[in-house]
DNA sequence: CGTAGTCGATTACGTGTGTAAACGATGGAG
DNA sequence: CTCCATCGTTTACACACGTAATCGACTACG
């Protein structure tokens, strides 16, 4: 009997941190890229130093978040998981933890704090009607 | 002239981290509530000891975030920050990073990921005919 | 062929977080 | 009056995060 209780295997999602997730939005925008690109694009934005990237590329590694090809001498670095995934996971959370799951309450939260422009409740109404469909 | 460029004021919304949140979610549930009441709570659902609750409930308060009233000889809890502040601050900070700060992606990807139930997208509705008003 | 630049890897360090034990005051039971 | 239970406070400690400097290897230029 595994007296581990915690299952050991890769399949845990490590959670990506503020920082980690910024690169990770490089990587999205375009890949694979090296640690030079990221850096010219978010760097810049964020005042920080390439060392400051390289170790947060070397964090994502190491999370499994991204991934590694050898070009040369240096690496390209390109995203293991979608940003779609990310992305449902993290409104998943927020969705669980603040609305007890359900996705109305979050809408009228947003709908009361004048979050929402015209714009977003045209496309909503529109997505609406194809969900009806 | 204050030579500090950070404002030195108590304005700052200081983060409130996961664990605080449970805590502030049974403050906001029913206040004001002593620790061990807090714990009663939220200690069996997250296997927490009362010692851990009690330093939540320090961190909190030394975040503003919490205020105590003396009764006796311990304290009463109660929230300082709405349970609405908070969820409308997070959920824009997580619109804003996922999002570009639109609301409609987000409303969009909720309902390709099947997050939307029948009733919410009927209360949904209901309150975008208002919102029209 | 040596040397300067560049790469990923290693190390660093302060702060926040999760989780809790130890400590000192104090109020109530006997 | 004494002792125990219970407060809040203080201290602890490992790990995550933000931010970066340093190091050893390697390559390309001169």
């Amino acid at each position: 009997m595994a007296e581990e209780p915690d299952t050991p295997n890769e399949n845990s999602p490590e959670r990506i941190s503020d920082a980690e997730h910024a690169v990770m939005e490089a990587l999205w925008e375009r890949s694979p890229i090296t640690a030079a690109d990221v850096c010219e694009r978010v760097c810049g934005p964020r005042g920080w130093s390439l060392a400051t990237v390289k170790t947060l590329l070397s964090r994502l590694v190491a999370k499994q978040a991204v991934a590694t090809e050898p070009d040369g001498k240096r690496f390209l670095y390109s995203p293991r998981i979608a940003r779609e995934a990310y992305v449902g996971t993290e409104s998943r959370r927020l969705v669980d933890r603040l609305f007890g799951g359900r996705a109305a309450p979050l809408f009228a939260h947003l709908a009361e704090a004048d979050a929402l422009t015209e714009d977003d409740i045209a496309e909503i109404e529109a997505l609406l009607k194809e969900l009806r469909s």
